[in-house]
Formats: structure tokens, sequence, C-alpha cells
DNA sequence: GCCAACGTTGGC
DNA sequence: GCCAACGTTGGC
């Protein structure tokens, strides 16, 4: 089962408002490289919830509700979106100064492609971000 | 608020 | 189809 993150600024979707609304759905990807990465998301699947500009810092697990379909904001079919739901927080944050300290985790899409905003996790990398939140 | 990185646009 | 210019993102 493929593992995700997904990025987004807390003044605009803080992890908070994704448990207080319980699921939302995952609109404004316009680059191609995070759409094709949306449409890849299989319902189960899990994704880091990472709060950029402010924190800095992964704080959360989500779980893919619902998988893409067309963009209702748009009439543009290039355009698609994601349902996720919040599945628990991390016992603590693991910023991207954590990250970019360990590493193991040097070629990591968030420390090499810092821009993209829904990118892919290896297997290991989930392992040992779980490891550094105090999860295992 | 600055600036680096990167994606997209558009002229040729 | 190349590449310079421009816009946007996001860390610091």
């Amino acid at each position: 089962m493929a593992k995700w993150l997904i990025k987004s600024e807390p003044s605009v979707y803080s992890w908070d408002q994704l448990v207080k609304d319980k699921q939302t759905l995952w609109e404004g990807v316009r680059n191609y490289a995070a759409r094709n990465n949306l449409r890849a998301m299989k319902k189960g699947e899990e994704a880091f919830f990472y709060h950029s500009n402010e924190g800095v810092e992964i704080v959360g697990i989500a779980v893919v509700a619902k998988e893409h379909y067309q963009d209702p904001t748009t009439d543009d079919p290039n355009w698609l979106v994601v349902d996720f739901k919040p599945l628990r927080k991390l016992k603590k944050p693991v910023s991207l100064a954590d990250i970019k300290g360990d590493k193991r985790l040097a070629n990591m899409d968030l420390v090499r492609l810092g821009r993209l905003s829904v990118q892919t996790v290896k297997e290991e990398e989930w392992e040992i971000v779980l490891q550094m939140a105090g999860e295992k």
C-alpha cells in the first residue's frame, strides 16, 4: 500500500479543521505532478498531513476516504480531487528540520522537491518518520 | 519580507 | 522545440 504526504498551509486548511470537518475534499491542486499522485491514491491509503509556512511540520495522518473524481471547483477535466478523513494526530510532530537532520531521509521528496504539494513517501521513510514522532 | 527553486508560458 | 521571462510556492 502506497504512502503519501499532503501539504497545507494551516491558515488555509489546518489539521484541526480536518478533524472538525471529519472529512474534506482535497481541492485546489493545479500542478501536474501533484495531480498524478492524487490520481494514483487508493481508498484506505495513508498520508502524512504537513503544515507548510506555519509550523513546518508533519502533524498527523490522514486516510483516503474517496478516490479521485472531477474537481467540482472547475470545469477543466485536467483537475481532480480526493477525499481525506483524519486518522490520528502524531504523538509528537515531526518538523522539516528534524527530517533534514536525518541522513536516511535526505532523499525524501519533502527535502528534494520542497514545493510539490502532494508527494509519495517510501515505506522505509514512513517508518522512520513514525519513529521520530514517538509512535514506535 | 526576501529569495531560491521550480513549473509554466510564450516568443522565436 | 528551445529557452528566457515570469509567477508561485514555501523555507528562513
